[in-house]
DNA sequence: AACTATACCGGTATTAGTATCACGGTCATG
DNA sequence: CATGACCGTGATACTAATACCGGTATAGTT
């Protein structure tokens, strides 16, 4: 009847996934990629400062378009190793 | 001030992804890849028939590495070839 | 036959989180 | 100076995720 809230590692998980945005944006504008994706330069923003940590599978789709990126490895790359080898210890999802 | 509300095809979309997701899933059941994905399985059922729409990107995560799905694979798979030829038709976000 | 367990179905209620606009501020550039 | 980008924030409506509900269907057991 509750939605659980976000744990510590989730957040975490949500501002290593911001960064990497930032990094793969570069020297590009914010305003540049978020209209590119078709979304709001405050929710790009948020994003990549880790403060909306678990985005839409879709926004994610269009802004690993607009700065040519691999889902996948998106995926890959916010995921700590130990987690992927011991997929018991933390929630999977978001 | 207000977030925008899913439109038609946005709807339409999460629907295609449902069924993108309900068909790689195929005999196993919704119980064990609900739970290999560390979600519950009324979450899983929404969205297989298109009722969350659009799920967090790291539900999706979750789901994929369950069903042993490429994610690049997912976003290409529920993206009419027509909205790619030409981005400015719809919203490319959630 | 009845009973039990399990999976699936769509819906409801609740809570937390998202995505957006708008704002006031700073900073860099021409 | 004006302009554009960036920053964090407040407010808002909307949506996701969860547990639960009553129902159906199937398979196995007594």
């Amino acid at each position: 009847m509750v939605r659980v809230p976000l744990s510590r590692w989730e957040r975490e998980r949500g501002e290593r996934f911001g960064a990497l945005l930032r990094q793969a944006r570069g020297d590009r504008s914010m305003v540049e990629i978020a209209a590119a994706a078709g979304v709001s330069v405050e929710t790009l923003r948020k994003i990549e400062g880790g403060r909306i940590p678990t985005p839409a599978f879709f926004t994610v789709v269009a802004l690993a378009a607009a700065l040519d990126l691999s889902l996948d490895v998106i995926a890959a790359a916010t995921t700590p190793a130990d987690v992927t080898s011991h997929p018991g210890q933390h929630p999977l999802s978001a």
